[in-house]
DNA sequence: CTCTAATCGAGACGGTACGTCGCGTCTTACG
DNA sequence: CGTAAGACGCGACGTACCGTCTCGATTAGAG
């Protein structure tokens, strides 16, 4: 019988048709983000972008949000990868900046990622890495709960993202980043030099 | 001739059959809402709910998101009824008082409407009702985009009630509050006295 | 909700479009049967030759069987009002005479009916009209199980019938009645002077 | 290079291990037909019983219905092995018991094989053998084709079986055997005796 | 208080995507 | 290094829902 998921989920796969097939349908999807909102996708188009067969697209993943946060993963990873600091009080001013940066540089993925219905997915996964970064971290402060401060900080930054890329006039990726720190990060490591910086 | 939607759009109508129609609908929405998600529920199952004809549905919204736009819509106004001048510098902390005591007593509800497939929804109606707000307001500072304040502020709001309707354990209302303001509100009005009240 | 068979089976719908429905159902089986056999056709092929919706077709019938039995009692129906007496002795003859004539009439319809994997479907049918027919006859023979003179008789005349469909050389309908009433109808109703014409 | 099959249709393989696979695949559809209809079958769940691999099946077959008939063709031969001279005048009476007996010793096997979408296949490969055996003999009577005494003969006879297996009521096989022989083979061979062995 | 037209219920329809299944081929990875 | 396990492309299945449509039957509100 060839029903179900070959591969326990979070597993990567050995054999090389699998990993063929997932990384055609991952390139498909980003292809066709550019292109239309995530909703508005099927997974029969996928699939025939990917050059795959539909069926094939079940045999990997259980249904189109599992590729997508397969897909959010990924990309996620490399973007923390770059920023892995911005929680230190110390350093928060240049992974913000590195963070701004990075989403510039790769705008028109990120947009695809930010707006449409793919943000929830985006703004899940990103949570859960921002949970991962966080264990070994200290309590912030008292007065928040530590959850809701990851929950808080990694939505907030989502939705600041989404809507600098949503913007018809051009912002630049430092002034976000200032924003970014001032109006999220600060608060949440309660450093008051940043949140005054002319004070 | 029936086709289309015999009312404009954001007009209430005159006909009382209309009005049945449309007050049966929003009620099975809300009824349905607290059993499953939204994403889950179908026209056809709302129509059965409301004890109204499949085709009625369409008579009065275009579609599903419609009808929760609407039903979203009266909500968030009662909600802001109570709670108007929460950006006011000099009774924010009154007023986010005022706002979590009514979302805690509408618990059920408010659950319902910021977890699960609504919540974008609830969002966009919330952020367009907090601009018609901010119209007359001053802006508020010249680091931070007026849009953005009013996207941010909304956005941050939704997510912070959201996360704490999906607590299990029971935060107060007046904790909720107290965080909203530190986190959200006192940054945006640029209050370092909520930021930090022990200084 | 709208799953399921609206009419009871075997019960004619009163609502004009699923009679349109069907007919064209029907007349679709009918022209694809002469063109290639049952078991290759699908539902969409039928439903997009009939030139109507793919779910159209499960509205109106369970299975592709189901189409080719309804198809397949009216034109025994057809068949079978047209040799009514055809167990009866006195009148076996002009009976048999007058089946095959109407095969030989409407020979093409009934090949595509009885070559092709429709051949079980129209000898069930069959098998069930006769038994309808039957009940009011008197037994036939002691020797003979009455149900299985039905059976027999029903499935031998099909075979009969399916065997000189598929021929190539061209038997005369007359001669293959006298070969039905001698081989098959004789033996039933144990009628000497047929079995042995020239004795 | 395994495309296609080893052996020619009909002809039996000679390595050890392909005669192994097809003996577990043979035994493994007599195992499933007496469990489930023909047509239920896959050849994954047939290659799965047999305990041999997927592709193996298609090895040493080309489909489902190619490894039905060779099992039919084995099972038909045995039968008519032991009841081979049943169109001969003069032991008709004995053959039919022969075969009726026989079938009787292996109702299972028979009911499995002659009920479910498994009579076509076996209607066709008793005809086929049955006209491998017709060969010598004589041509029968002029009235009545050849080919057809054959078909008719071979396809009533299944038919007449596949009836008897399918009753609840508990026929003995010597009463079959009288049917057989008055209602089918009698009017064959033309034998007024038999007809009416009371007259 | 009547009559006319809008609204209603019911539900069939053409479409489209879903997720499952089985086929027959072809590639892998293991023994 | 040969064979089982099984992934693949393909395509049909039957289901669900969408939004449109055609029906009477009912009912509201203008005259």
């Amino acid at each position: 019988m060839e029903a179900g998921i070959q591969q326990r989920p979070g597993q990567v796969p050995t054999d090389a048709r699998q990993l063929r097939s997932r990384g055609a349908l991952k390139g498909a999807l980003l292809e066709l983000l550019e292109e239309r909102p995530f909703d508005s996708l099927s997974i029969r188009e996928i699939s025939a972008r990917a050059g795959t067969g539909y069926a094939t697209f079940f045999r990997n993943y259980p249904d189109k949000e599992a590729l997508l946060a397969d897909v959010a993963s990924e990309e996620i990873g490399s973007l923390l990868a770059m920023t892995q600091p911005i929680f230190r009080i110390e350093s928060s001013a240049e992974s913000t900046q590195a963070l701004c940066q990075y989403i510039d540089t790769h705008r028109k993925l990120w947009s695809a990622l930010l707006t449409g219905g793919a943000a929830g997915i985006l703004r899940a996964e990103f949570i859960q890495q921002a949970r991962q970064l966080a264990m070994g971290m200290p309590q912030p402060e008292s007065w928040l709960p530590a959850d809701l401060a990851i929950v808080y900080g990694a939505g907030a930054t989502i939705d600041l993202l989404a809507w600098w890329l949503g913007q018809e006039s051009d912002f630049p990726a430092s002034r976000i980043a200032g924003i970014l720190n001032r109006l999220i990060i600060a608060p949440l490591v309660g450093d008051r030099t940043i949140a005054a910086p002319a004070g």
